[in-house]
DNA sequence: TTGTATGCGTTATCAC
DNA sequence: GTGATAACGCATACAA
C-alpha cells in the first residue's frame, strides 16, 4: 500500500515482459494458465493494484457514468438511482451523480462537465424547464450513448426509459369518476415535460371516454412546490361549479393540497376525492391516506443500467434502442373512497 | 467536435511548442500576456478540449470526490449532498455517489471500488451495522482525505461533521418533560452509530435534570424499518406504566408510529406527545403534524464540502482536522401539544 | 505463447 | 519566455 506497485515491477520480480503481465491480469487468451497464475499470484503477493488512470487514458474509457436528475431529494429519483446503481456496479461501472436542481443552466453545466470529464455514457432525467437539446450534441455527435429517463427528449437513437403516463393519467381520472367525480381538477406541473403532458391526455381521453365534457379551467399547471398549495386551493375556492375531485401529479404536491383543504374546511373524500401520483411513502402516512399509481421506480433503474450497459458494450439492440415502457399500478386508498 | 484535436495541433497551428500551449492554457506565470491570449483564442477556435484522462494520469489526481451514503433516497442525505454538491462543483471536482444500503458489505466493496479508481477524497457516512474502520485503511495509509459526516467514526486526522446529538437528545426530551409528559419512550436505531447513542445520552441527561428516574424498559431499538411500527406500538400496549411521551429518533419512522397509534385508539397529542428528529417533509403533513428537531442538512454538506476541498488542496487548518458541530434546532408543532 | 516498442495527451524539469 | 524531452502506467500491434 505504500509505494505504487506498477506491472514493471512485477514484471521484473518474475523476469517476464510487462506486456506478459499486462495481458495476464486482463486474461488474455493468448498467455498459457501456468503464467496467468503466477502473475495473480504475485500481484497479489505485491499487492499490485492498477492505476485506473493510466488504463483510462490508453483506452479512452473513464469506466464511469454521468447521471444528471432534477434532485435527488425525491423518493422516486432515489429509488431509480438504487435500481441503476445497482446494474451498472455490477457490471464494473461508477456512478457520477450530479443535480440540476431543476435548472435548465445548472444542466447545461453539468452535461459539459460530465463530458469533459469522459464519462462513457450519460443518463438524464430532464429539468422542469429545459427545452433545448443542444447542451447533449457533444454526446451525440461523439457517438456517447445517451439515454433518457422519466423525463425525456425525443432524440434519434437515444433509448427512453418512461411509464405509459397516458395510460396512467387515464386510469386515475378513470378510477375518480367510477368514485362518483363529475367535475375533476387536474393540478399538473410544466406542460413541456412528457410526463405531464401525456398524463393530461390521459386525463381527457378518460373524460371523452365517459361523456364528460373537458374544460380548459379544470386544469391548473404549478411548480409543485408545497408553497404552491395555497394557489390551488384558492383556484378551487374560486370556480363555478365545485371541484369534486382532484388529480394531482405528484404525491407531496398532492399531501400539501389536502392539508390546505382540510384547513379550509374541505373533507376528503366527501366534498373531493383525490387521487396522487408516484407512490411516494407519503402516501401512506397522510390522512386520509392518498389513492396514487405506483410507478416502478426501481424496475425503471434496472432497465436505463442494462440499456446503458448494452449501449457501452456496442450491444446495439434495434428493439432496445426505443422507448421502453414500463407498467404502472392503480393503488386505490381512502382519499378516492365513495 | 469530430476529431480530437490536442496540444500538439494547436502547437502546429501557431508555431509554438506543446509545453507553451499546455503554460498557456493553465495561465502560468511564466508566459506572457499575448502569447496566452493567442493560445486561448485558438484553443476556442479549433473547439479544444483538455483531455481529462492524459491530466489524471499525468496528475495522478482525478478531481472527483468519493461519496459513500447509506442510502440516497432519505430527505435529509439528498440535502446534505446537494450541500456537497455545490461547493465541490464549484472548486471543480466531481461526486461519485454510491450507496451502501445500510450494507456492511456493499460499503466495503464501495470503498474499495472508490480507492481503485483514484478519488482525490472520500466523504462516508456509514452504514447502520458498520463496525470495523479497517475497509477505510488504504484511504488513510495512502493521505486521501477521509471525512466522516453524521454516522461517523472517530478516526485519527479524519474530521467528522455532526450535531450535537447529545444536546439535541436533551432538548427534544426536555420539551417532552415541559409539556407534561412524566414517562417517555425513546425508540431509536442500532445504538452502535453515533448519532443513536448521543441522543440516547441527552434523553438520560433531561431525565436526569427533571428528576425522572431512568428505566432501561424505556429504551426500543428497532429497525427503524416502516413494519416495526407494529412492534413499537405492541410495546407500548405490553407496558405496565402507561406511555405518555414518544421520542422517535427519525421523523418518517415517528409517522408510522403514530398511524399506528391513532389505529390503536390512541390520541395524539391527548394521550401520548410524540417528538420525531431530523425534520423530514413529512412531519408537516402528518396530522397532528409532528414537532421534530431540524437537522441542518444542507449547511453540514456545504461544510463537509468545503472541509474535502481544504483537505485536498493541504490547507490543513488543525482546527478543522477535528469534529465540526452544527447547530440544531426544537421544532414545536401538534403532536407534542399541551 | 511471449517480448518489444510505441503511443495515449499531458505536465514538469531542464535547458537556452 | 519559450523549447526539448522525459515521465505518468498501461494496452496493443507487430515481431519473434
Amino acid at each position: 500500500m505504500e509505494k505504487k506497485i506498477t506491472i514493471y515491477d512485477l514484471a521484473k520480480e518474475l523476469n517476464v515482459s510487462p506486456g506478459t503481465i499486462s495481458r495476464s491480469l486482463n486474461n488474455h487468451p493468448s498467455i498459457s494458465q501456468k503464467t496467468k497464475d503466477r502473475v495473480v499470484f504475485k500481484a497479489n503477493e505485491m499487492g499490485y493494484k492498477v492505476n485506473k488512470f493510466a488504463v483510462n487514458l490508453r483506452t479512452q474509457k473513464s469506466n464511469a457514468i454521468g447521471v444528471i436528475v432534477p434532485k435527488l431529494n425525491s423518493n422516486f429519483m432515489s429509488t431509480l438511482l438504487a435500481g441503476v446503481e445497482k446494474v451498472v456496479n455490477e457490471a464494473g461501472y461508477n456512478l457520477i451523480i450530479s443535480q440540476s436542481l431543476e435548472s435548465v443552466e445548472k444542466e447545461i453545466m453539468n452535461a459539459k462537465t460530465l463530458y469533459n470529464s469522459g464519462v462513457d455514457a450519460l443518463l438524464v432525467s430532464l429539468a422542469f424547464n429545459s427545452e433545448s437539446s443542444e447542451h447533449f450534441m457533444p454526446y451525440i455527435k461523439s457517438k456517447i450513448p445517451l439515454i433518457f429517463m422519466d423525463r425525456v427528449f425525443n432524440l434519434p437513437n437515444c433509448p427512453t426509459i418512461v411509464i405509459d403516463n397516458f395510460q396512467a393519467g387515464y386510469d386515475a381520472t378513470n378510477h375518480l369518476i367510477q368514485q362518483g367525480c363529475k367535475n375533476i381538477l387536474i393540478v399538473t406541473g410544466n406542460l413541456k415535460r412528457n410526463v405531464y403532458s401525456n398524463r393530461l391526455l390521459g386525463y381527457k381521453g378518460a373524460l371523452e371516454d365517459n361523456n364528460i365534457v373537458f374544460n380548459e379551467v379544470n386544469i391548473i399547471e404549478t411548480s409543485m412546490e408545497p408553497q404552491s398549495a395555497k394557489d390551488v386551493v384558492d383556484y378551487i375556492k374560486s370556480m363555478n361549479v365545485p371541484i369534486d375531485g382532484l388529480f394531482v401529479l405528484s404525491d407531496s404536491f398532492a399531501a400539501h393540497c389536502m392539508q390546505k383543504l382540510k384547513t379550509e374546511g374541505f373533507s376528503i373524500p366527501n366534498d373531493i376525492k383525490v387521487i396522487g401520483f408516484n407512490n411516494d411513502p407519503i402516501s401512506e402516512l397522510v390522512s386520509p391516506t392518498l389513492s396514487t399509481i405506483e410507478y416502478p421506480g426501481y424496475s425503471m433503474g434496472l432497465l436505463a443500467g442494462e440499456s446503458i450497459i448494452n449501449q457501452i458494450k456496442g450491444n446495439i439492440n434495434l428493439q432496445e434502442t426505443n422507448s421502453i415502457s414500463l407498467r404502472h399500478k392503480l393503488i386505490v386508498r381512502e382519499s378516492s373512497k365513495k
